[in-house]
DNA sequence: GATGAATGAGTGTTCATTCAT
DNA sequence: CATGAATGAACACTCATTCAT
């Protein structure tokens, strides 16, 4: 028998990715997928059961590759503001090194779909830093609030500078980011 | 020659929100919509010239409520703070008391439509708040950075906060916003 | 707008019984049948809500008209072995003109579709068989045995007979009916 | 050289008659009726050429275990009233333990794959009978008519009475198959 | 012999849109 | 203005079968 072909599967996966951004979710259907990974409608069956079951693990595998990249570099010592500081820097990075892996998790976010994943499985990855904020809190270092409010105002203007579309004027470079981290710290710290 | 009908053309309006809100983007078909709307597909095309109009004028719509709601009490002569939070709460208000409006909003602006509005039409809305920063700059009270970043914080947290998929455990109530809108002042203030 | 077909109906009708007599149930699709029937596949859809429903309105429609044909000369006041006389003939005439009829019902009743029809609908068309059966016995001329016995000596070997398939030296024709009546009758009779 | 491996075979068999029986021709693929079996649906051509094939083949089998179970106490020198006794209480019973091949057995004739197999061959099976119909023709214990007559009238009735679908109040136990038995042979008896 | 991968051709169904009234 | 009928094109998905191992 033929051995299941991971480069089908990694095709599979790069063309959704790139159909979605190129033409959006509405109109990527799983025939032009399937045609944009050099492969047919029926092999894509293979690898996934469904068109869901194919958006749906798309999305975790970008939110797992993303998380890895963005805590690799976590668990260590330094003050918490230098460890954020970190942090928010790798998330630009891979922001604005792969726009196409944003562009498909927004859109995947504020669709139907979004609710057939395991909230608590991707957000799990995402636990070391709630950690984080709750000892900064009780080192008195950040802001006695909500956590969600805290997370708020350190990822979501992230999302926003990010986007090519929202934010046509605002250059993506080191110092930019560094300024826009001092804001954040701002916003958080006691 | 009878008046095209406002009531019907509300009536869909009404029907495309609450459609994409309760099944989204993908699933909204006209024929749906103008079943909602209780109306013949056929009509929907005497008031739209297709979906695409459809789609896009709704949410040009939603934007002009919801600009002229927030910035409605706005060209007073307060201090920049007091303005910025009287808009801030606006805003939430309208989010919380429109929740469908804004999920309409995401869905759209993540999808390939959104490229089709004519932004700086949309975006003019905004120009009063924008001017406000750029005063608050000159004298003083804001940081003296890009714009975009300055409205990033401003703006992207209220979506994240508003959004009760992404916030569960973020209530909003009067204190609670008072306490984000300290966070988002801190963030501009100088 | 346009003024629902009739002839549409009818041909859809005529279209699916033909479909099934020459290709079978198995390889009667949608798009086969709307095409024979000279009509687009979408069409079909105008008539009926899919193909389920289009296989058992069809049957349904069949059964009627049989029942309607063989029974239309039931409620005299003859004896009742000519009155199922009359009946037998019926069924055998209606038969042999309508052998298409006879082969769609087999296929459809051998089919997982048959259970999705409501059975006392259809059966309660032969009731006044059933009542004429119990009336019989109750005057001593017919065996007093259950009456699905005496109906599957009434009505199978019609089906057998009828069937050109399984019985290819019968010719049907008024001797051989009244022959194959006498037996039927014998088989029932006390 | 491998074997060819009977128990493969016998899992086809089973599995081809299983969901038939309870999805139907219409639903009734290879590849679940392998999987069905345990197979792969490659195997399975390393056993029939084809889907027809592995239908018609498993129809055949069917046919013969059939005429096996039912003609196995034929040749004695009983009355032909009783032999024909023995073999309608041989049919009911062979119906009423092995209801998935008689189910089975239904969809098949019913459909177009029936066209393909040999009938002779099938037919030839039920010789024996049709020689002893025309054995109490000769001796005038048998009404002289077509033997396919008396042949509808010894069988299809039993097919009806067989089918739990259609006769829903008639219980198979001894009593009652005699009393059909009686019925049968009153309509076939000089 | 045995198999999972692979696929072109087809399935039933819905779509956005136009037509005729 | 208003509409249900009509449809070609597309949809997600499954099929019987073959291929490569």
């Amino acid at each position: 028998m033929r051995i299941k072909d991971d480069i089908k599967q990694e095709a599979l996966f790069k063309a959704t990715v790139k159909l979605v951004n190129e033409i959006g979710f509405v109109s990527s259907s799983v025939s032009k997928i399937a045609n944009e990974a050099n492969v047919s409608p029926a092999t894509l069956y293979v690898y996934y059961k469904n068109k869901e079951d194919l958006l749906v693990s798309t999305y975790i595998d970008i939110k797992q590759k993303f998380s890895r990249a963005v805590l690799k570099n976590f668990g260590n010592n330094l003050p918490i503001r230098d460890i954020l500081r970190n942090v928010w820097f790798s998330m630009f990075k891979y922001a604005s090194r792969h726009p196409e892996y944003f562009k498909f998790t927004e859109q995947f976010a504020n669709s139907p779909y979004n609710s057939l994943v395991n909230k608590e499985e991707v957000e799990k990855y995402f636990d070391p830093m709630i950690n984080m904020m709750q000892k900064g809190i009780e080192q008195k270092i950040i802001k006695d609030v909500n956590v969600d409010l805290l997370m708020a105002f350190m990822f979501y203007p992230i999302m926003g500078l990010s986007n090519a579309r929202s934010c046509k004027n605002f250059e993506i470079n080191d110092d930019n980011i560094e300024t826009a981290f001092t804001m954040a710290w701002d916003a958080i710290k006691l």
